[in-house]
DNA sequence: ATTGAACTTCAAAACGTTTTGGATTATAAT
DNA sequence: ATTATAATCCAAAACGTTTTGAAGTTCAAT
């Protein structure tokens, strides 16, 4: 039978107040009696019952995560980075984390409802936001704590943390001119991402910048996987007209059509270059080394979810909205090196 | 202000009783008030407390899932499958899932602990078991529901999901006998890591059968991420008298070998085979594509959170054990195909 | 001695539910 | 008309806390 605050009391002979108060460390309780109840508080193996102090308090110290699950086969390295980002501060910060996984789409803002009307949380993270994002424009309207992972072009004012995927496409454009290509391909996110707008501008004008035209005929879309990056990269590799840079919009991608373009007979680095985004671990371990745009996870996980529970704490009121510089990693898969000349 | 069962009882003009059980579907309310109270906390919006009604039921509805994050850059696409599997089923049973990560050591039983006498988990999934597993000691001595993936050698008894690794490794030695191998290195896992053993036991003995040997000099130890299958492969492709195949316990790390393979100017599949364990969705679109042990971890992740529902919900007692046979899937790290011809 | 302040304590209400154990009314059976 | 039964309903307790508002003590200052 777990301890309660009764138990105690009853044995010390003291109103539940008192021992309440005592425990909480408020000063209009002796010291004598405080140290009694600490000392039999600690004896009995007290510790109090979250759901109790928790409906008492109105909040939860609680924050939501609903993570898009776009397949049944889910694995992004990137999530777990994020996930262990957030998960490592709200621990330190002691915040529970409660995760939910959903399919985008209707069901998604039935489950932001369900967690606020049941009061079960206490602020959300938003994560991959979307150009359109139904999940802010409902929290905005519902006037409940959120920060996103990214921006989105609803009129709504919201605190975010996001990578400036404008600029770091920039780095790419300047990279790939200073090499000297002009045939880009670019296998870009979905549409309705909000970074895939971001990251298309920053390429375009960055090549803009030099002249170089972003083909419109050499833009694909994929889905993140490695499998899309594949499918893509084998279709335009097999253009009459080929590109020779392959300009991808993750790191997954980027892989996949670095197995494309070998399983073609090109020499990735040399024949065609190829460029990631995230720098996800393995980038730094395939076979080239993957050019990549830099994108702390990590870190942008603690950042949003320490915001987040100063917003609900009431410890700032205005917006935040930071915007990181993304820096490019530059390996073998755009630079051929010594190694590649032992064939 | 959230609209309660006591505003629906005002209204209505019956007890907060009658409200509670109308809304619960007990058959001792009359069909009209019943129809009535059911349309206005409609109309009223109401949506019941959580808080209230798992301090009341003394539940929670929530299961725990602590994960070791080993490192800060903790991306193992293994664990955001598992995750969408757990989550998934979780959600689909109407459960939450309380998510904390955590570095393994003392701090995390504390974080057990603290879910547990804090009453916020009803139950517990362990992930990546070990050898001897401090989780797994504390949560039988506490009589505690869990579910672990994974088995352990600590003598207790408690309900797990596995996949059978050493069955596994078995079919992996089968392969290489088949291709008529015989100096065969591993990368294998961490020994704290009950998995290891299996897979090193099926593996030794799997090429025992063909009385092939497993030189020991060729087992190193790496940490499952692609950087150490790199490091490991690195090493042992540039001893006097190197592996033709490198057994790697699971795809991150193979896909590091063969990286590391490929930049000492080794064919993949011909020069030097290669294998892993997991069969993650990179597997298949890397290049060489790899052969590996395919272990369904996304369908692992639905079984251990359903069955410690069922727990929980006092649907089973006796504990439930289950062994999955993985398979093996051929692909090119192992047997060079068509496409390589080209070069 | 009286007042006031400071210190210490606590009963009761509150958070929003569910459950217990009747109580009341209507209906059917005698 | 009485009794038994079934159908409705509800007050109060319970879950384990925190908070409110007040009461009782002690002690120094008048």
């Amino acid at each position: 039978m777990k301890v309660t605050i009764k138990d105690i009391a009853k044995k010390v002979n003291r109103s539940i107040t008192t021992v309440s108060r005592a425990l909480n460390g408020y000063d209009d309780v002796s010291p004598k009696t405080k140290q009694l109840i600490v000392e039999t508080a600690r004896e009995m193996g007290y510790t109090p019952n979250t759901l109790a102090q928790r409906l008492q308090k109105q909040y939860t110290d609680t924050i939501g995560l609903v993570l898009p699950t776009f397949s049944p086969r889910f694995a992004d390295p990137y999530f777990s980075e994020l996930l262990a980002g957030i998960g490592n501060k709200a621990a330190s910060l002691d915040y529970d984390l409660l995760v939910s996984t959903r399919a985008p789409g209707e069901q998604e803002i039935a489950t932001y409802r369900k967690l606020i009307e049941g009061g079960r949380v206490d602020g959300f993270i938003v994560v991959r936001t979307r150009t359109q994002d139904a999940r802010i424009d409902y929290l905005v309207s519902q006037g409940f704590p959120f920060v996103a992972f990214g921006r989105c072009e609803s009129g709504a004012e919201f605190s975010y943390v996001d990578e400036d995927g404008y600029y770091g496409m920039q780095l790419v454009a300047d990279h790939i001119a200073e090499l000297g290509h002009s045939r880009i391909a670019a296998i870009k996110s979905n549409d309705d991402l909000n970074f895939t707008h971001e990251r298309v501008g920053g390429l375009r004008d960055g090549l803009g910048k030099f002249g170089i035209p972003l083909d419109e005929a050499l833009i694909r879309s994929g889905d993140l996987t490695q499998k899309s990056g594949y499918d893509n990269a084998m279709f335009l590799l097999q253009l009459p007209d080929p590109p020779t840079v392959i300009v991808a919009f993750n790191d997954l991608m980027a892989l996949g059509a670095m197995s494309a373009a070998q399983e073609l007979g090109l020499e990735v680095g040399k024949d065609v270059l190829v460029t990631g985004f995230d720098d996800n671990p393995m980038a730094e371990h395939s076979h080239p080394s993957l050019t990549t745009v830099r994108q702390p996870v990590y870190t942008i996980g603690t950042m949003v979810c320490e915001t987040l529970i100063k917003i609900i704490k009431k410890e700032i009121f205005e917006h935040q909205q930071k915007l990181l510089k993304p820096s490019l990693v530059i390996r073998q898969s755009t630079v051929c090196d010594n190694h590649r000349s032992k064939f």
